[in-house]
DNA sequence: TGTAAAATTGTGAACAGTCACACATGGTAT
DNA sequence: ATACCATGTGTGACTGTTCACAATTTTACA
């Protein structure tokens, strides 16, 4: 039961001009005076039309579109790997990158590119609901990847209190109780289920919290969060860094004062990049598989498109835990 | 002076059949017999017929795309920041990631697509001359990221040799004269023309050519190329490696047994990517800035998309060397 | 062999824009 | 005043494919 997108003539009629004037408008041509392109516009706006993408590429031959041909191999691994699934299951893959507040344009002009679905990797919280989003859309499957746990929206996730939760445990049963945190983003959600999984097993162990300090997940603010936290003068034993990344930058800052990892104070890191294994010392830390997670919800997403009866779900992938030579017992 | 592209009716023409049959081979339909579907294959090939998917769209409201949307944001720079530069300049930026026996089909259906530019981002070298392309992708402008220098193709590449002179050049002149080389894949020519910039400059300072062992960019094989030289005995105070994550593992390698850098070996790498600085030591390095060189290329594109008279050229990006911690003069 | 059913093939129309051209109006230079 | 031009607007034709349906041929089976 669609209801046919309105045309240019429907813009036309309800205008009062002939269709070719509207077709000036929407193209900027100049030869149209403001009285009427103000007309024009008012009710492209009334009736809701989007020019039909379709159409426009058809007659005008050009798609204004530029193709980036990438070898498979090692690089650039997540959109990579998306890009390639996407292929193998005959869809063409095309990225939309864009800041915060391009968000609502970018979806509703999906429909008139005939994107048949979207794949959204949001790094922030979204403000909007499922019946939100899907009304922007015009109704086009979405899967997002990175999610609350149990948001009621198409999603691939890995759990990232459980992730969060295995290495505070791990930092706890090697008998550490002196135990801060490097955080990611606040407005993150991953960085805030980390932050709720540490804080969690703490309680549930009859730890007090320990210190939170704040990153963006930058190397750089991994470097300057455990500066801080060092010169605070808190006694530490342990520190859980929401990423590898930071975890990096920490490693360095600890290195710089000549504070020993793992002897003076252990180290547990989340993502397990590839980078990890060879940091000094080896990372301990919680793999996710970037890829994994890439492919399934590519696939869940072509699911959604070509079975109109496939379920709403979110697809759970649990971390594990990767111990290496970052965590030791703390000294007695 | 173009030719129209062929196009249902003139498939049916030559096979003489009706286009809806033409349709329905084009589209696997079954109900097509065996025989009638042969000879339109035939007529397709003879004639050199592609779908004109801006129609097929227009007609079935259905794009087979997916689109990711992602926000700006510190993740995947090197894509993400063409594909930002792109819509900055009103394009639409799609992603092919092929397999290097899907390269040929991949081009010659683009202009099938209406796609307005490729950029090719080739790993290994493409033994296609810019004729060749033009033919294949039926004049759609191109330009490639990375290609030899003074290759006749639009292209932007940093000068790879100057970079590993650079590199090599330091170690000179810090004193060393036993330098080895960890090379990237032969068939890659970022990873030839380093080879050659290395080579010459310790020619052109009358100093031998040391061991060089072969890697594929990973950090695995850094590591394994490492633990080689090291084990064959030969004597060496310093190492140059063809990219950063190569190196990192080659640290790693050192690392494991007891040799320090920069005091017993020092090591240059290339690429300078950010966790280099946070190596240990820190890595002195070539410095490549890929974003910069991924916003070039698209405003090249761009350039010869809407200008038919903008020249055919290649930008060459000057690298520049880094030092860090990891170079220091030979024992003496 | 007849007849229904299935398979194969063909015809006309529709999709939603843009292009080329036509036309009307009003201002400006001669 | 006349011719010319720029501006603003409208009309008809066309793009290449697929859909719905019709027509024809072949096959299956009583």
């Amino acid at each position: 039961m669609k209801t046919k997108r309105p045309t240019v003539r429907d813009v036309a009629r309800e205008a009062g001009v002939s269709y070719q004037t509207v077709s000036r408008v929407i193209n900027n041509d100049t030869h149209v005076s403001p009285a009427t392109r103000e007309r024009v516009m008012a009710a492209i706006e009334s009736i809701g039309f989007r020019p039909n993408r379709a159409a426009q590429i058809f007659q005008t031959e050009r798609s204004h579109t530029i193709e980036a041909v990438i070898f498979y191999g090692g690089f650039n691994r997540f959109l990579f790997e998306m890009a390639h699934t996407a292929h193998q299951l005959g869809y063409h893959f095309s990225i939309s990158a864009i800041s915060e507040d391009e968000f609502i344009s970018s979806l509703d002009s999906a429909s008139s590119r005939f994107v048949d679905g979207l794949l959204l990797i949001p790094m922030v919280e979204l403000n909007v609901t499922y019946d939100d989003l899907q009304r922007l859309t015009d109704g086009i499957p979405v899967v997002q990847i990175g999610a609350p746990l149990g948001a009621n929206i198409p999603s691939v996730i890995y759990a990232q209190s459980l992730g969060a939760r295995l290495a505070t445990q791990h930092l706890i049963d090697l008998g550490h109780r002196r135990i801060a945190e490097i955080t990611g983003p606040a407005l993150n959600y991953d960085a805030r289920d980390r932050h709720l999984g540490y804080r969690d097993t703490l309680r549930d162990n009859g730890i007090p919290a320990g210190q939170s300090i704040a990153g963006d997940y930058s190397l750089e603010s991994g470097y300057q969060a455990m500066a801080t936290l060092v010169e605070s003068g808190e006694p530490l034993t342990a520190v859980f860094v929401a990423n590898d990344s930071m975890a990096m930058g920490a490693l360095t800052a600890l290195r710089e004062r000549g504070i020993s990892v793992p002897d003076d104070i252990s180290i547990v890191g989340f993502d397990d990049i590839p980078e990890a294994a060879h940091f000094v010392p080896a990372l301990t830390t919680v793999r996710q598989d970037f890829n994994l997670m890439g492919k399934t919800a590519i696939e869940y997403l072509v699911r959604l498109i070509e079975d109109e009866g496939a379920p709403i779900q979110q697809t759970v992938l649990h971390p594990k835990l990767v111990v290496r030579g970052s965590t030791a017992p703390p000294r007695t």
